[in-house]
DNA sequence: AATGAATGAGGCTTCATTCAT
DNA sequence: GATGAATGAAGCCTCATTCAT
């Protein structure tokens, strides 16, 4: 075979693409930027991926794929639902901070609002289905009126998202803090209610 | 001073490229786009507008301002407050469903995420400024944490904004409404309990 | 309006234009040659084509029509039909010189075999139907077996044309002389038979 | 010298390029192309020629001096020259159908104006060669006009060539028939009158 | 003021060729 | 010798902006 063998390499590309487009956006982004921040040829990006839009597809794809998955292991539990809670905006907030880029990337595209409520129907139904466990466990109380509560929670979960998107760059850590505490107590006196507490 | 005919022309060229951002963000949008959409020729913009950017940023900022002014006859009144947050609620989503171009225009922009923060900090701040006029008035209790309350307002209005840009073309009137029913449920139990009713 | 009013330069671009691709062959041929050729700047080859192909086929699809129509006059007279002959040999030639880029352009393209075919079978008609008019006129016998007639039409048709494409860039004229002189060779010996003389 | 290997292998990718090539044209066809029908990665097409100019040349001259090698051996007979005749259209054609691809390689190239002429130039020599032969031996009138008749022979192989080169791929077979009868029609006329029988 | 053709920089992508493995 | 990833020049096309009319 030739030089590396090199899935790392896409790998490396994929991360550095995505650091760009949650930047730039996917118009802003050029294949150059990439490119350069990759420390590859324009070129060699084609190595890797058929175009521009499967490179951006294949980032926020893969990304928002390990960001669910870290997010299903908080199911299964059985302790009291503060806690999980509790656990569910550490992870959610850490993997937030992570991966802003990404969350960037998926919610600044104009173009592509259909790709953007994919994901986030995707992220909101993971959420869902750890409460609805919680639930199911005697762990939560059962809500009233399961539409609303799902549209509440669509609405928090855009503004958390959104608000992070916008973080100023300077101070990321200290607006995902302040971000964090106010989803607790939005969440907290709900929760209160419903769990009975 | 310009002539009426050209102010005339320009609110419209405004208007026309607000419609056309909002439905192709800022990078998705040529000149001749907007110039079509006006019924104009794509040199007169810069008759009106010294580059794009300029164009963008008054669709924007004269949008925005209308958009604001609308929220400021809120602030006056002296009835219970449920009755002028159910008035917040009508004429914010009213005008929500006006401008939604202007949404989105504002909120997919990766690029420009100070112009963005420093819009949504505005309409948070008229926001707090009819509920503050209302804790002045005594229709509404005080806060124990000003800033904690600052930021959830700020997660909500991020995510009612954010969830409009998104909404599905096909079915913008039926998201506003739930996500507008979604907010007053949101926003009941907790003012329930500010307003000690 | 702004400049001029161009339809004359579009016609200046497809003439241009059919130079180089007749010089070059489609792939072999940039927008920069055909635009450094015609003197204007490359992007305003698309203010006139919507791109390559389009003007390719502009290009093509213009100069052999009027080639083609250069031929029909000939379908109508009366006269002997050596003389008719003659006239036919007079006008192609004298086309096929100056239309020599086209030809090239037609004749080499491996890609587009069916464009190719499609032109020379509208020739061959044209030429078919002088020649059937003539035969209706009583100044040429019918031949025994149409398809091989036509086929043999066919057979010089594409030798002429494709020798006349190949001819040396300094000899051309010597190249068409001798060919036309060919040409009236072997037409005459049949077109004798024929004509019953 | 090469091993044995080697030289087969650059046999093998000689042949199908000449495949490519005939199917795409020059430009049209990609290194990669070849050596995926080869078999063989591109960078390995390097080893056996120095650029892709050098491997379609290679391509085309050996291809060719095999189908000229084909025609030789008709030149030294002393059987009447209609039989000759027959033969020569039999290998002629039987060769152009199985080198389709060279011919086109050969004929679909506005670039190389030079090396088709040369090429064909070569093989209407050869086939000079079996008509002067054929007069030397008195099984064939001599022409009163040598230079006309040979540039008729050239309009007749350029029409042939051309006419084979541009056939659809579906009926190949099909049009190489009605094209072998269009020319022994066409001949053989002239050949009765030579030959006066 | 209005027009819209003209411009040319800049983006995406292809592909002949090289070269580390 | 073989490989195929890497390279980067070069091609097509778009579009913000200018400017002659």
């Amino acid at each position: 075979m030739a030089r590396k063998s090199d899935s790392a390499k896409r790998a490396m590309l994929v991360e550095k693409a995505l650091e760009v487009f949650g930047d730039r956006g996917f118009r802003g982004t050029t294949i150059k930027h990439i490119a350069a921040r990759a420390g590859i040829a324009p070129g060699s990006v084609y190595t890797y991926f058929k175009d521009k839009n499967a490179l951006f597809r294949s980032t926020l794809d893969e990304g928002w794929d390990d960001f669910l998955a870290s997010l299903d292991e908080l199911a299964a539990s059985r302790e009291p639902f503060a806690r999980t809670l509790e656990r569910l905006l550490a992870t959610g907030f850490a993997e937030l901070s992570k991966r802003l880029a990404l969350v960037r990337g998926i919610v600044f595209e104009a173009d592509r609002r259909d790709l953007l409520r994919g994901k986030i129907d995707e992220l909101c139904r993971r959420i869902e289905r750890i409460f609805a466990a919680a639930r199911r466990q005697g762990t939560l109380r059962p809500v009233p009126d399961p539409a609303a509560w799902r549209a509440m929670l669509r609405v928090t979960v855009n503004g958390i998202l959104f608000s992070a998107a916008a973080a100023p760059p300077g101070n990321v850590a200290g607006e995902l803090r302040s971000l964090k505490a106010a989803v607790r107590g939005m969440v907290a006196a709900r929760i209160g209610e419903e769990t009975g507490i």
